[in-house]
DNA sequence: CCAAAAGTGTTGAAACTACACCCATGG
DNA sequence: CCATGGGTGTAGTTTCAACACTTTTGG
């Protein structure tokens, strides 16, 4: 006999904001198919099952929405405005995810999806350019200190690419010299044999990001920071 | 016509992890007065209306239960385990708060809570044991990069205070010189004219929090970090 | 040979760590 | 006069910010 069930309950629903790298900072978007909001571009998501935990569900309605799977998901902060759906009360648990380079062109099949240049957003459907922008602030706060820009990477990467990286989330230029010499003093990076191929410029060398080291760090107290 | 209408929701709760310091670091239990549970402590919380946003919801539930208000209160993460009520599926949004040492004697009139040192808490109901442990990361890490150390002090304290806090709070002791040239340099921390009373030793100066220095130094790219 | 990104060192300023003694008050 | 916490300075080390040129590849 829980009390509970006398009152009425609000809506309990997930929303992604899923991130990505590829020249400049990317957020995937869905078109709406139904009303409200039809025709209007806003984050995938849906509603929360009675046997799924809220991670869970973001996942799920992830792969249904815009067919990624395997990503880096996290979760961002509840939204619980009592206007912010107009059918009924919704509350929305937000997350974001991280998706690597190749997951972006061939991730989203045959879906209504797209990705788009944070820096080019169209309006966004219920209070998702809210949702969206706490998620910007969480990642450009987060990167500096955890080890999560890998997550966008591919497995092997070059110092210039995790310095675009970097700098497109973060949205200043970092000077070179003083960028490899950070990183590279945590120990954190595993210098591989192997160099970039194919580009018409002397090639990089190949790095791929240690994670046991560094979880061995962190046990020692090692603070992550950019 | 909300689709979501047709489906059984999960109830949705709000729990509150209180921090105050005493002496250490310490937390506000209810004992229970109800099934399950029975006579075992919890953190308050309780059920969000259909009116009310979970922040509300997380205040009032709060003064309801142990008569304090005016508290910092900052959302924590959303729990939902499928079994984490055995009764029914609860998806609960926590919060922590911050308490000032003046409610902490007066303010919890004549409720059946009380405080706990985080060094030796009973078991609790629920998974919140779980959700008090997170709390304690989130406010670990917290108080190292947002001025959030000053919610648990009076308005004006001495920098003998504020160490003790950041002490207790980290679970480690700090060198008195270095703590004092750290803060002081921040230029965030009021100098004021006058001097702690009624202590039988050398009395110490006090200082105010000067929030819109920091908000200032914020604008202009200041980093908080202790 | 040109374009493009990779790779590399130094210097001065600032911050960090560790450490020991005298001071003012109440009892 | 004793106990208690308040208050202060320095030296060695490490980190930070700013800055320019050579190297290697593909075309």
């Amino acid at each position: 006999m829980p009390y509970s069930y006398e009152y009425p309950r609000p809506a309990l629903s997930v929303d992604c904001v899923v991130f990505a790298v590829d020249l400049d900072l990317k957020v995937l978007l869905i078109e709406r198919g139904l009303e409200p909001f039809l025709g209007s571009w806003a984050l995938p998501g849906g509603f929360v099952g009675m046997r799924e935990t809220t991670d869970v569900a973001a996942l799920r309605e992830l792969e249904e929405e815009t067919g990624l799977a395997n990503v880096f998901l996290e979760q961002l902060y509840t939204f619980s405005d009592v206007e912010r759906d107009p059918r009924e009360r919704v509350v929305s648990v937000a997350y974001y995810a991280l998706v690597k380079p190749a997951l972006v062109t061939g991730g989203t099949d045959a879906s209504q999806a797209r990705w788009f240049s944070v820096n080019d957003l169209p309006e966004l459907a219920f209070d998702h350019s809210a949702i969206l922008g706490v998620a910007l602030e969480r990642l450009r706060a987060k990167v500096r200190y955890q080890p999560i820009g890998f997550e966008l990477l591919p497995g092997k990467f070059t110092l210039g690419q995790l310095q675009r990286l970097y700098e497109s989330i973060l949205g200043r230029e970092l000077d070179k010299r003083n960028f490899r010499r950070a990183f590279l003093r945590m120990s954190i990076l595993e210098e591989l044999d192997e160099m970039e191929a194919g580009v018409s410029h002397r090639p990089s060398r190949l790095y791929r990001f240690h994670r046991a080291a560094y979880k061995r760090l962190v046990k020692q107290g090692f603070n992550f920071e950019i």
